[in-house]
RNA sequence: AAGCAGGCCCGUUCUAUCGCCGCGGCAGCAGCCGGGGAGGAAAGUCCGGACAACACAGAGCACCUCGCUUCCUAACGGGAAGGGCCCCGAUGCAGAUUGGGGUACGGAAAGUGCCACAGAAAACAAACCGCUUCGAUUCGUUGGAGCAAGGGUGAAAACGUGGGGUAAGAGCCCACGGCUUUGUAUGGCAACAUACAUCGCGGUAAACCCCGGGGGUUGAAAGGCCAAAUAGGUUGCGGAUUACUGGAGCUGCUCGCUUCUAAUUUGCCGGUAGGCAAACACCGCAACGGGUAGGCCGAUGGAGCCUGCUAGUGAUGGCAGGCCUAGAUAAAUGAUAGAAGCCCCGCUUGCGGGGAACAGAAUCCGGCUUAUAGGGUUUGCUUUUUU
RNA sequence: GUUCCCGUAGUUCAAUGGAUAGAAUUUCAGAUUCCGGUUCUGAAGAUAGGGGUUCGAAUCCCUUCGGGAACA
């Protein structure tokens, strides 16, 4: 699946997040989300961490409103995978309302 | 009070809501309730152990590692106390006394090596300028013998200073002093210190080496169990067996070749005897090849933490009482709001704004090293003020 | 997680503990040419950081940092 992801799915930029999503046909759940920091941008463990936490925090608050109901009623899920490509630590308010545009855009795209 | 240096400690706290990961209960799942959830370094992986698998008669060699003494400890390359040496400060004319810091600190008197350049010479030999003496002399010098004090070179020059001695000199002799070997006495558990006698005098062992102590190897991806999957595979050895060969020779060994003997089935050649080729089930172990990439145990109650008393200068130990304090497996500790405390800035002097380091457990402990905003405490030194 | 190896000019490599760390290439300047290339001459440029041993350290020792490799 995972594979399949970075070989086949379409990606698109919304700063500081890369996003890479594959239309999957019966998948069960109806969406699986991969989280990723890389350890060339952020040396420490605690940072990688530290974002990690924030992003699934922004994701699991925000996927109800804006994510699953574009999704409902539909004979396919979506495979996820959210890289955080931005430079610095940024603030949470930050990351949440850009996680909320990432939600958006996914729900146009999948139309 | 300020500054500097060293040691030790803390390194935000509380409440609510939404999530995440374990644990316990309601005897299953789900759900509900209760309770818990990163650090002093969790880091680097530099040492030492526990634990596990394998190996192991005893001793020695090789290799690695440690190195003042005594003690602490499960153990250590860690720590405590003490000794020697070096550096800094104070007092003092000085000898010395005292305070602080550092110290890989066994042996150079077992042996070997090395000490660039310069210099006569870097420890064997030896002498550039010199010093003394005996000759020669064209009075400018020159040859032989002796010496190593002085000059010069160097990071380092044959122990330093003074005297005797001598043709001139030299630890050649003497006095004092420095370091050092051995012995005796005294003090100390000891390292060592002091005194006397005695032997000796370049450095280097983070050069080889010698002496003494220690070290079996590999690390939780250790190791054990279950499930799933693949090929009931190939080769070798052993067992069992009628049977998967055995004996002898060539050879240092293996392969191979020759010869003798025993033997099942099938196929081919052959009239037969016989010859050639192929195959041989089962069990165990090892290797090769292939497959799986899941779960459980190990794995979180321990050289454990807190408090008090106690032994000790101290590291640390003993006793009593109380407590349970993360356990994931691609990996949980995040978000929001409020309150309190701390720091900085601004001024309206009690309000507003901002900030809080280094950093995230992965089998577990004891150390070391490194990173760390800020705060507290304590010891020593210096300066100023007061009594 | 465990274990091991390496670090020298911009790059590729040298250097018994001993003058100012050497060579090729690269870069820059000059000469040659009408211009460029080639060639010649000259210059610049480095021991990963810190500490120790030593008269003297790229080399020996300790420590930190960075890079790489192996292992179910």
């Amino acid at each position: 699946m995972i594979n399949s992801l970075f070989h086949k799915g379409s990606s698109f930029f919304i700063y500081p997040y890369r996003i890479i999503f594959l239309r999957v046909d019966e998948l069960q759940p109806a969406v699986q989300v991969l989280l990723s920091v890389s350890k060339r941008r952020f040396r420490h463990a605690v940072h990688r961490n530290l974002l990690k936490r924030r992003m699934r925090e922004a994701y699991r608050v925000q996927k109800n409103e804006q994510l699953y109901p574009a999704l409902e009623n539909r004979s396919f899920g979506l495979l996820l995978a959210i890289q955080y490509v931005g430079k610095e630590v940024l603030d949470y308010a930050i990351m949440c309302k850009r996680m909320a545009d990432v939600l958006k855009r996914l729900g146009e795209e999948t139309q």
